[in-house]
RNA sequence: GGCGGCGUAGCUCAGAUGGUUAGAGCGACGGACUCAUAACCCGUAGGUCGGUGGUUCGAUUCCACUCGCCGCCA
């Protein structure tokens, strides 16, 4: 184990996310890059630190919060911790997590502001003209125009706001792209950067007096920090930037300047040249470069919210499983251009690629392993194979191509070797019994081709480890060697697989999927929610833990069997929700009403952490009809939801069915 | 409106400073095999490289125009 302190620092991050749209694709695509970045350098002996978080300051949360009548603390605090479960969930590996509305990013953003300040980069002017609320933007626009950016209504509106004089800053921006070609990739990018910044920068409004929900400037508390320049900040008020804590400053100044920021090709403007501006005033070091990906369609066209057409996460991960989406996302998708997302287009990869492929290849190399050498792993002949040098070339290959973040290509390049080695192992037919040769020289062959199929999968096991993580850990544990989080994966050589090493327990890394999950899939995201329901447990290699349909303990829990008879006295029966309300001092408790067809009752449940309540009106859920009633915040209730828990947090999961069904209806 | 990009097999995309039969993967089809997850292996299919016109001995690759999609800017 080398010490920590030896090791280069490498400080990756994803854009935070804006609380007003709970989280879908999109996000989800950029979070996993990040990831599996920050996976690969750790495995490379960095010492990365990856962030990722929340934004939740804005007119437009304000708003929003009061629409849906909470506080706009309240309503950041419930989408910012579902994309947080979001990111547990498919097991992330971000060091921190960062919400803007934390006393550390507060702080840091006012010593910014303060910075600027005194470094005479800001003055007071006033601002007469449209405001784009959508956009939290002023908008080059007549009086009553819309928003030409976004087409939404904007609004007059005369302010005295401070400035920040960005204008200074257009020829240092141009010298600083020109001198550093990959400080912006890809270059299409870097190009429309430029072009924007050889248009000429006008001085930047910075402050708002027009509502409240962000952070005050400093000694002038009417007005509030603009939301960008709050949010920028983030990639440094989380290291500890503006405390004078000295492990903060110590943090800070071992991580910044950032190694990679990846963001979206619709904040390129904000990062590329708003951020480098601000730090270059603030006396800052600016990142080392900026990579700016594409967008996800879906089926060809634009997710968007009106369009309704929004992937989640979740219907995925209940479906086939984390590491199939990121696994999906980064190879069917070029990073830097738009990619599409369709169901059936994950499922084809999933079988193509991951089931077949990689699934397969391990599945048939040890078994033969455990058939013809009892699960140890043979000597080899020490012959050179031909595989053995198109491994060696993967190595180098795919380790650049994942320090320039061509996923896809290094995907790619792994998976030609896969499919080399199944050619070896189908050419070398270890299976067959050779006429007329004695079983030693046949043991030794089949030892031979065993061995190099084996350490061809170790090779092909560690490379792939940051994108598809749990597989390869499972495979890890399968080769008989541990936890792959333990190991050494810096120095990745032909011939480190140890003969005599015995493997572990076998088992399915990618069944394949059916046809069905496609629409499996597909139903889940109408019936809205994504849920874990008891179809999802078909597919062994769902996340979930295998879960019955009465799925209140993860199924791993150990249950002593009943008979029908026991189970008959529970009544499950499907209610829909009429009513569904917060319990005004309870965190977690909901008051919901439901209707049983035959009655309405009133339950309390505690699935406020993970559900809001607009989102349940409606929905079908099962609920235990005949439990005795209880009294919970001074609430009775008549029956309890059934639900599945999930993490170590044990969030809820409500269970449901993917056919339409009828009110009152009772599961038996 | 200005600037830029893209349009190649059913799908996702490579590629060519212009030159013999335009490539890969997936899907489809045929065959072989049986260690393996209806898998793997071998083989086949056929696309006038968006349209029109031009330059040229020769263009899908260069030029002009045109249609469609997209991005940045106004």
């Amino acid at each position: 184990m080398t010490n920590k302190t030896d090791k280069i620092p490498f400080y990756v991050m994803t854009p935070i996310y804006y609380v007003n749209a709970r989280p879908h694709l999109g996000h989800t695509y950029t979070t996993v890059a990040a990831d599996t970045l920050a996976r690969y350098k750790r495995m490379r002996g960095f010492d990365v630190r990856f962030l990722t978080g929340t934004d939740e300051h804005g007119q437009k949360i304000e708003r929003s919060a009061n629409k849906a009548g909470k506080t706009a603390q309240a309503f950041a605090d419930e989408i910012s911790a579902e994309f947080r479960f979001l990111w547990a969930r498919m097991g992330l590996t971000n060091d921190d997590y960062i919400r803007t509305t934390e006393p550390r990013h507060k702080r840091g953003v006012q010593r910014l502001f303060t910075e600027l300040q005194q470094r005479g980069y800001i003055y007071k002017g006033t601002y007469t003209g449209q405001y784009c609320v959508s956009d939290e933007l002023y908008v080059d626009a007549p009086e009553g125009a819309p928003c030409p950016d976004c087409g939404r209504p904007t609004e007059r509106v005369s302010e005295e706001n401070y400035y920040f004089k960005l204008s200074e800053f257009g020829d240092k921006l141009l010298a600083y792209y020109e001198a550093h070609p990959d400080f912006i990739r890809p270059e299409s990018r870097r190009n429309e950067v430029m072009a924007f910044v050889r248009g000429g920068l006008k001085d930047l409004s910075i402050s708002r007096t027009s509502f409240n929900w962000g952070i005050p400037v400093p000694g002038d508390e009417k007005h509030v920090i603009y939301v960008w320049m709050d949010a920028l900040a983030n990639y440094i008020t989380a290291l500890g930037y503006g405390s004078d804590a000295p492990e903060d400053q110590a943090r800070f100044q071992k991580y910044w300047p950032a190694d990679v920021q990846l963001l979206g090709k619709e904040i390129s403007r904000f990062h590329c040249v708003y951020w480098p501006a601000f730090l270059m005033a603030a006396g800052l070091p600016l990142p080392k470069s900026f990579v700016v990906h594409g967008w996800l369609l879906f089926e060809q066209s634009k997710m968007s919210k009106s369009r309704g057409n929004i992937v989640r996460a979740e219907t995925i991960l209940d479906v086939l499983g984390a590491d199939a989406l990121r696994y999906f996302l980064l190879r069917e998708i070029v990073f830097g251009q738009d990619g599409s997302f369709s169901f059936d287009a994950l499922v084809q990869r999933y079988n193509a690629d991951l089931a077949n492929g990689y699934g397969n290849l391990v599945s048939r190399t040890l078994t033969m392993i455990g058939k013809y050498f009892d699960g140890v792993v043979p000597e080899s002949t020490g012959e050179v194979e031909t595989v053995t040098p198109e491994a060696r070339t993967a190595i180098v290959k795919v380790g650049g191509l994942f320090d320039s973040l061509d996923f896809s290509r290094a995907l790619e390049t792994i998976w030609v070797f896969i499919a080399a080695v199944d050619i070896y192992i189908t050419a070398s037919a270890p299976w067959k019994q050779g006429a007329g040769v004695p079983d030693k020289v046949q043991q030794q062959h089949r030892g031979q081709v065993l061995y190099t199929a084996a350490e061809s999968i170790r090779i092909i096991t560690a490379l792939v480890y940051p994108v598809i993580p749990d597989a390869a850990a499972k495979v890890w544990a399968q080769l008989g060697l541990g936890d792959i989080t333990q190991a050494d994966l810096k120095d990745l050589e032909w011939g480190g697989l140890k003969p005599g090493t015995k493997l572990g327990t076998l088992g399915p890394i990618f069944p394949r999927a059916e046809k069905e999950a496609i629409t499996r899939m597909q139903e889940k995201e109408e019936a809205g929610l994504a849920e874990s329901t008891a179809a999802a447990t078909q597919v062994p290699s769902a996340p979930v833990a295998a879960a019955p349909v009465v799925a209140a303990a993860p199924a791993v829990a150990e249950t002593k069997t009943i008979t029908i008879d026991d189970f008959a006295k529970v009544e499950l029966r499907v209610a829909q929700i009429k009513v569904a309300e917060r319990v005004a001092g309870a965190d977690r408790l909901l008051r919901l009403e439901v209707d049983l067809g035959y009655e309405q009752r009133q339950i309390v449940a505690g699935i406020a952490e993970a559900y809001a309540p607009e989102s349940l009106i409606g929905r079908k859920v099962v609920i235990v009809a005949n439990l005795a009633p209880r009294k919970l915040r001074g609430l009775e209730s008549n029956g309890m939801v059934v639900a599945a828990s999930l993490g170590e947090k044990g969030k809820p999961v409500l269970a449901g069915f993917l056919e339409d069904i009828e009110i009152g209806a009772r599961l038996k």
